[in-house]
DNA sequence: AGCACGCCGACT
DNA sequence: GTCGGCGTGCTC
């Protein structure tokens, strides 16, 4: 376009604006970009923008202000591009980020960078290519023998610095690189991957011109002679009736919709070549989408219907509001009914499950009622499709998310109901890495951000959660009957001591739970045996001079493994082979000591051989499938009996199992921690829950050494009440939560001596500066070295309410500062953990 | 967190 | 010498 001479003038000085982004990094503070020219207008908060950060890295931010004022300690560089027309990131979303960072004392950018799913984080892979001008025959430069064969290889492709380091063998690339650049033989450019790439599908249709009768019967005549062609033809238009609904040609037909054994696809290429047809794409989901249907009507008992009522008039009292049904009360149903009037209502519904909770089972029922505008966010997504779900969220098409934990980040804008299920459940905390977030306690924020209702279920709700409901902060509602006409089973103790003396105990196995299993075998009912501890054996030993194998990392013993044979450690994955003697004293004696599921598998094909056993763990779940297909094996009755560890005790409804025989109960009581006894009455209910449903009733076989504990009477009597009380009472006696809120600190360094005494210096001052606060520690954790770092620990018992807590997290980081600034401990980690579980 | 850069000890 | 280890400082 010409410039008018006479026409308005553009301003010779243009302002530039500076954007400060949030980075995915852990850097307390934003940065600093100069908006290029061309972007001046459209750049907003919530986009995300590519940006040099450093002198090598290529990174994603998300755009958080924008201003006119030039830094004045430094240049600002440029950001390189744009990636959204939209926010991608919702104002409500970075101020819940800024919570999380400040409750959970870590920085935003670690927010930002466990929030957005990596799809959306591009960066840029450092590689290396010839230069164009470099001739390596003509060139009398001289080159060493590594150089020449990185030249070598660089003549065929460009590398990525991984690839060079691994074709030389050799950790430290920079220098022969800077010399190659020196030589100008090479550059180094970076290369930004595109991580999410839109799922596409090839359609075809008619060209308009022959979308009209006349243009059509000419060119039938003229494919007269062409049998094959002419199939194809008619075979598209017997699928797109186009002369009936033109707009149908437009969408055209799936190209594998198309072809099949009649239909070539090069008869099929040719009419595309003539231009007859017309081959195109259009991007297409990745969920397949279950056919919405006619939602199955959900029937609700007496008791439910009751229980919905009570929620809903929860509901106009409280924001958050606690769900207390005993296992198999239904509670879904009741969900399923809250979620469709939220959503009639026009919010947006978030869904959380634990991770192994978020089974097939429940998301098939779900999808039945809710269709497509329900989005899954699991784990076990690909990058791509969890971006597709972010996506989803942003443009209105999902409006009901079911989750796990990072499920708490999507970018919601407009939630009306949060649905936090197995509420109790500690996989909800993110322990590693920062931010070590609670997604309830983070989920209840955010609801309260947005004023929508939060829902906690559980059967066996955390003692927190149950005290808040008691003080009245929370709405409470008591689903107390099983469903239909399912009783709750029978708990029977299985006197390990006892059976010992009398020998009917084989292995570790009481004749009661064999008994028991022999009888529900025959009556073909199904067998789910719980024991925590995945592997053959957690310990093995030396018979002659007592040396346990040790791991060389960490301070724990090696848990043998019979599938793999070998010894393995579950704290950093090193594994050797079982030795054939003792190292110490080459005794061949080496027993194994203690029982892991793959024992117990093992040993009940022994007692059972024609029973189907099966294990559920870690180790058999690894594979992308391996989950469904054992709980598909199980929902069939193809297994007899499963055995398994935590992942046994949630979510799983099955008809048939009659039995759940649990181990060890006792290691779960003895665990040394203030919520051993919570965790063991949680876990017994949970798994006992998968006994009897319908109209049979279940048994559930405990087996203990120590009937007379107090916490067994009350688990066998389901008394959760009692069990309260109790547990109440010697949480305010000790301080623990929910009358204190708890900060562990944990140093970590490779030198003992110094994590120790930099443990014991920040405890004095810790001590020394929170006045009224109760310092513990420092000790050393169960686990004293982990990866070959040594652990040091030092807990913090703020009480509630008294204190100012930000101003306490503030305090404490700010004497974490102070230590890490002392040259001795420089290289010292602390990890700041908020509400540990 | 990464990454560059510098200093140091251990090898072909 | 060069390689690799580790400590330190910086990132708009």
């Amino acid at each position: 376009m010409q410039t008018d001479a006479f026409g308005p003038e553009l301003p010779l000085e243009r302002t530039t604006r500076f954007a400060e982004l949030l980075l995915p990094v852990p850097i307390p503070k934003l940065f600093t970009y100069r908006v290029p020219h061309i972007l001046q207008d459209s750049v907003q908060q919530g986009q995300r923008a590519i940006v040099q950060f450093g002198d090598r890295k290529i990174i994603t931010g998300v755009i958080i202000n924008i201003h006119e004022t030039p830094p004045k300690d430094y240049e600002a560089k440029y950001i390189l591009e744009v990636l959204d027309h939209q926010p991608v990131v919702t104002p409500v979303q970075l101020k819940f980020f800024q919570w999380i960072a400040d409750y959970y004392a870590c920085t935003t950018g670690e927010v930002l960078n466990a929030a957005l799913p990596a799809g959306l984080k591009l960066s840029s892979e450092s590689r290396v290519q010839l230069h164009p001008a470099f001739n390596l025959d003509e060139s009398d430069q001289p080159f060493s023998e590594k150089e020449l064969i990185v030249l070598k290889r660089l003549s065929h492709e460009a590398l990525t610095y991984t690839e060079i380091s691994k074709l030389l063998g050799v950790k430290h690339l920079y220098s022969i690189l800077k010399s190659l650049a020196g030589k100008e033989a090479i550059i180094l450019f970076e290369e930004i991957k595109d991580k999410f790439k839109p799922k596409t599908e090839k359609r075809i249709r008619l060209q308009p011109e022959y979308a009209i009768a006349s243009a059509l019967e000419k060119l039938f005549e003229t494919l007269a002679s062409k049998p094959k062609q002419e199939a194809v033809l008619l075979r598209y238009l017997q699928e797109v009736p186009v002369l009936s609904d033109s707009a149908r040609n437009r969408n055209g037909i799936a190209k594998k919709d198309l072809i099949d054994e009649e239909i070539s696809e090069s008869s099929l290429a040719t009419l595309i070549k003539n231009k007859i047809l017309e081959e195109f794409e259009i991007v297409v989901s990745r969920f397949a989408e279950l056919e919405a249907g006619e939602a199955p009507p959900i029937h609700l008992s007496a008791d439910q219907q009751h229980a919905l009522n009570a929620t809903l008039q929860a509901f106009s009292t409280h924001q958050n509001n606690l769900l207390h049904g005993v296992t198999g009360s239904g509670k879904t149903a009741i969900y399923i009914n809250l979620i469709k009037q939220a959503l009639e209502g026009g919010s947006q519904v978030l869904y959380l499950l634990p991770e192994i909770a978020l089974t097939t089972q429940i998301v098939h029922r779900l999808k039945k009622v809710f269709g497509a505008a329900m989005g899954i966010y699991h784990s076990r997504f690909s990058d791509n499709e969890r971006v597709e779900v972010w996506n989803g969220v942003l443009s209105g098409k999902f409006k009901f998310i079911v989750g796990v934990r990072s499920s708490i980040f999507l970018p919601f804008d407009n939630l009306g109901l949060i649905i936090i299920d197995e509420e109790h459940d500690a996989s909800y905390k993110q322990q590693e890495p920062a931010p070590r977030y609670h997604a309830r306690d983070a989920a209840m924020m955010m609801a309260h951000f947005q004023h929508a209702k939060v829902l906690l279920g559980s059967a066996t709700p955390s003692v927190e959660t149950f005290y808040h409901a008691q003080e009245g902060r929370y709405g409470y509602v008591r689903l107390d009957k099983r469903f239909g006409e399912a009783q709750l089973p029978a708990m029977v103790l299985a006197d390990m001591g006892i059976e010992r003396k009398s020998k009917t105990i084989k292995g570790e196995f009481s004749g009661l739970l064999l008994r028991n299993i022999d009888e529900a075998l025959k009556k073909s009912e199904q067998v789910i045996i719980f024991q925590n501890r995945r592997g053959y054996s957690p310990v093995v030993n030396c018979e002659d001079c007592g040396w346990v194998p040790k791991c060389v990392n960490c301070a724990v013993s090696l848990t043998y493994h019979q599938f793999r044979h070998a010894l393995v450690c579950h704290y950093c994955g090193y594994k050797e082979s079982l030795p054939e003697k003792c190292p110490t004293c080459t005794s061949p004696r080496l027993k194994t000591v203690g029982y892991g599921t793959e024992k117990i598998e093992e040993e009940l094909s022994l007692h059972f051989p024609e029973a189907n056993v099966q294990r559920m763990d870690l180790d058999t779940t690894r594979s992308k499938t391996g989950y469904e297909s054992i709980i598909d094996q199980f929902e069939k009755g193809e297994t007899n009996i499963l055995v398994g560890t935590q992942m046994v005790t949630k979510g799983l409804d099955f008809d048939h199992v009659s039995l759940v025989g649990i181990f060890n109960v006792d290691r779960m009581i003895h665990f040394p921690d203030f919520r051993s006894y919570e965790r063991a009455f949680q876990l017994v209910t949970q798994v006992s829950g998968r006994a009897g449903r319908r109209e049979k009733p279940g048994t559930v076989i405990l087996q203990t050494s120590d009937t007379e504990h107090p916490l067994l009477k009350l688990i066998i009597e389901h008394n959760y009440t009692d069990f309260y009380r109790i547990e109440l009472a010697d949480r305010k006696q000790h301080e623990y939560p929910p009358f204190s809120r708890l900060i562990e600190v944990t140093l970590k360094h490779t030198d003992k001596k110094i994590c120790k005494a930099a443990a014991v210096q920040l405890t004095d001052t810790l001590k020394n500066s929170l006045g009224g606060i109760r310092v513990m520690g420092p000790g050393e954790p169960m686990i004293s070295k982990i990866r070959n770092q040594f652990l040091m620990s030092i807990l913090v018992k703020i009480p509630r309410g008294k204190t100012d807590l930000q101003q306490t997290k503030n305090s404490i980081l700010s004497k974490i500062g102070f230590l890490v600034k002392e040259k001795e401990y420089r290289s010292v980690r602390v990890i700041v953990d908020v509400d540990p579980v």
